[in-house]
Order: structure tokens, then C-alpha cells, then sequence
DNA sequence: AAAAATTAATTACCTAGGTAACTATATCGA
DNA sequence: TCGATATAGTTACCTAGGTAATTAATTTTT
């Protein structure tokens, strides 16, 4: 019984939290998995899409057209690899330029969802959850 | 930074489990979200769509295609109610009949995913998730 | 009682993520 | 070396969930 509580509740939080950084990257007119992609370039520099989707544990697919909507937002640029079966993926000038803005939104909007739930609940949390997601994957 | 991990290994989580879900349905011909509509009506009965909506946290349309499909695959019936705006959904007799295999389907899934966490894991991260859930909404 | 506002459900269209099948390139083995 | 196999990415199509607009029935207001 409680079982099925666990599952609910977190497929719950995980549906309202990305709803909710959805709304908070509305005025950028980007979306969360855009958002996703966009932080892991600021941080990783180039990559291929094969790391992008290895990091971000998502299939290729849905990466391709994530990153094709970024290509024609101009956020994102491919550039072949020497290796021509892949594409290498970083920030264009103007994304590098904006990212303070959006890194700033996003990060309001988990301050104020985060705002009633203590630090040390958070830890908690982000432990329980990393231990379970190990065994998982 | 915390943060940042907090919410991505949440979305990771739930993205797993329902792909596990989905897994352990397959055989029967349905997915999660079908499931989680055969399960609540299997508690509760007949109950409105809005009502199934409010109870699953799901906006009206998603929940329109899902009964329709489970209505197409005549697990579930759509009954008019004495306000002809609102329709009474209910488990079909076959539905009736197939749910424990389905359950004890689900309830293997959930045990093999929880396996290796510990129940007073499990509890706490019950817990906290709750708590943060119910002051997100 | 008629007009206005509200509500339940649907339709159309969007993002997010999954699998299967395909293409093009690279690598491995006989 | 050349044929078989593996790999990166794409395309097509599926479920899941969201918003906006629409329809039909019910309430509320006037």
C-alpha cells in the first residue's frame, strides 16, 4: 500500500516542478528539456549528442528534436565531428549571452519552490533518491 | 547547486519507474497512465471524470484520450449522469476480472524497483515528498 | 423567464519521452 | 581488402501531459 504511494506522490512532484520551471521559462520562450540541454552545455562546453543524451539519460531521439529547436531558436550549433557520423553540440554566441537571464529565472523559481520544504529535508531528499536511482540504473 | 541535483535526479526517478511500469504492463495491453485510472476506479468505483481528474492531479483533456482508449479496449464504461454534462466512469465486468493479474503484475514491478531500498528509506522518502508536495499545491 | 456566467467534457495543437526502423559512417574479421 | 557488424543520428509513430478554444448543459443574475 504504501508502495503505491511512493510511486504516486513522486511522479506527482516530478510532474508539478517541471510545470511549474515551464512557466518560469515561458518569457524566454524556452521549455524545461530545452533548459536541460542548454545547462549541460554551459557547463560541459562541446559535446556530442550521444554524451548529451547519455548524461541527461534520455533517448536520442527526443534529443535530436530538442536540440533541432535550439538549433532554429539559434541557442545551439552543430558542428561535424572527425568522426562525420557525429555532431558535436555547443552554445552560439547569443545563447552564452543570455544564459545569465535564464539561469537566474530558473533559479528563482526552485528558490520559491523549495521556499517551505527545510534545507535539510532537501538533503535528505536528494540522498534518498540518488541511492534509489543507482540501484536503478 | 544542491538544488539543480535535487530536481534532476527527481525527474530521473520518475521517468525510470514509469518506463518500468510501463515494462510490466506491456503483456496486458496497457500503460501507466491507463493504469493509474484502472486502479482509482477499482477503490472508488463510479466517479466522475472530473472527479478522476481532481484525484490524479490530471487537467481534463489527457484524461479524456486515456479513458477513451481504456473505453475502445473495453475495460472501462462511460455512464451519463443525471447532470448530462458530467459522465460516471466505471471498471467494465471484463475489467473486473482481469485487475488482479494486472495488480499482482504492478505489485512485482514495484517490488523488484524497491528491492534494494530499504523500507525505512522507502518511508522517509515517502514522507518528505509528501510534504513537499503539499505545500507545492 | 431570459440573458449571462459557470461547468464537464471534448477537440486541436503543443512539448516530452519512448520504441522500431532507417541512413550513413566507422570498425572488425575472414 | 571487402563484407559483416556496430554506432550516431534521424524519421516515423506511439503514450503522457499541458494550454486554448469549443460545445452543451446547468446555474445565477437580472
Amino acid at each position: 500500500m504504501t508502495n503505491h504511494v511512493l510511486f504516486h506522490t513522486l511522479h506527482q512532484l516530478s510532474r508539478q516542478l517541471t510545470n511549474k520551471l515551464n512557466e518560469a521559462l515561458k518569457p524566454y520562450g524556452l521549455y524545461s528539456a530545452q533548459w536541460s540541454v542548454l545547462f549541460v552545455l554551459n557547463t560541459k562546453g562541446s559535446i556530442t549528442q550521444k554524451e548529451l543524451c547519455e548524461y541527461l539519460f534520455v533517448e536520442a531521439p527526443p534529443m535530436t528534436r530538442t536540440i533541432q529547436r535550439l538549433v532554429k531558436q539559434g541557442y545551439v550549433k552543430q558542428i561535424p565531428g572527425q568522426d562525420k557520423r557525429e555532431k558535436f553540440i555547443q552554445l552560439t554566441e547569443e545563447a552564452v549571452k543570455e544564459f545569465p537571464k535564464w539561469e537566474h529565472a530558473v533559479s528563482k523559481c526552485n528558490q520559491a519552490l523549495l521556499m517551505d520544504f527545510p534545507e535539510t529535508s532537501q538533503q535528505e531528499l536528494v540522498s534518498l533518491q540518488s541511492s534509489w536511482l543507482k540501484q536503478l540504473l
